[in-house]
DNA sequence: TTAAACATAGACCGATCGGTCAAAGAAAAG
DNA sequence: CTTTTCTTTGACCGATCGGTCTATGTTTAA
């Protein structure tokens, strides 16, 4: 048996590269010429590896799950005040969705582009915001526990809102020049959290 | 002087197909001659009412904003309770994020398609936002007038969250299939409001 | 050394992209 | 009528779309 020359290019790497194309401009917006470019490998290689435009955006969501989303939302497994970490990573968020050339998030873009209508793309981008819904569910359910939160709390509605706050604020981030609105809401979302 | 025959279709009407299609498939994704086929006109009769496809869409931005938009927030400027306006008006936008076939809001949908870079739509986009946000600081603004919220609220600051949320539940109600998701979001954020 | 299994670059495919243009038709003014 | 002005149709443009395929390495196993 042969197995052949290993490949000249680093799959991940490339990926990643995907990835932020994918981030900055949309699905629909990027082309797989520009694609092929910035992953800096050839067209065979690419639909060798990746299967299709489509795969690899799937694929490129999954890294984006598993990388930029996983990493933003380390904070909340911290130690200390499950309230606290709430309020770091929104004040996280909201200065990186006030970044002059702020991109948003992936997840958001991406369902700006697709619907229910397409069952498969829908099904992957519900799995991959109901993983942040869950990173706030747990937080919010432990400061229940801890006495930070009111007994009665829904934390189950409540980790919803601060995902769909979380997409409206880095939608509203990409078109935005001043750093004015992203703070307001992040302003007014932690304010409802006095609540305790 | 001769007038020349009139045209032969309503541009409003046209124009108002356009939209949906933007609204349905975002910029990027929705091609020109499918365009003229939902619009029912031909081509030249296309480019020489509006222009070009961007154009068009600024167009279709712009009677999103004075229709839809401004149908929906009329809501508002209703008589009685502000908060009870607002709470209606959360709950229609549960209502309507929870159809199946949802499309959520154009306003959001393409501002995930543009960025600051490019700075002419950024700037039409962040104008018609604005206009969203501007209806519920009055209406904010209002209960906080009449008591029904607390002297010291930043209604700025809670406006433009609620235009947040309304962008994040649109964005998310365009991919999922339940109802849950919607319902809690507008939960949780009318929970919040009960700090009157 | 030869053959099999892989990866590479890039030509190439039909289809579609956004946009233009020429020809024909229709209405109003003379 | 004719002429002028406008609209319509649809052919057409070069460029780009996503995707395939051939030809040429390149590496490993036999």
């Amino acid at each position: 048996m042969s197995r052949g020359p290993d490949k000249q290019f680093d799959p991940d790497e490339a990926l990643e590269k995907a990835m932020q194309l994918f981030w900055a401009k949309g699905y629909a917006a990027t082309g797989v010429a520009e694609l092929q470019e910035q992953m800096g490998i050839g067209r065979k290689s690419l639909y060798d590896t990746f299967g299709n435009k489509r795969q690899l955006f799937i694929k490129a969501l999954q890294l984006y799950s598993d990388s930029v989303v996983r990493e933003m939302f380390s904070e909340l497994n911290k130690e200390g005040s499950p309230l606290g970490n709430v309020r770091r990573l929104m004040r996280t968020l909201q200065e990186y969705n006030s970044m002059p050339e702020s991109m948003g998030c992936l997840l958001g873009v991406s369902m700006a582009q697709f619907r229910t209508n397409d069952a498969e793309m829908a099904g992957v981008l519900r799995h991959h915001i109901k993983g942040v819904e869950e990173a706030f569910y747990k937080t919010f359910k432990r400061a229940r526990d801890v006495g930070e939160l009111d007994r009665d709390t829904n934390v189950r509605d409540l980790a919803r809102l601060y995902m769909g706050i979380g997409q409206g604020l880095a939608l509203i981030g990409r078109v935005q020049d001043a750093p004015a609105v992203p703070r307001s809401i992040v302003n007014a979302a932690l304010a409802t959290l006095k609540t305790a």
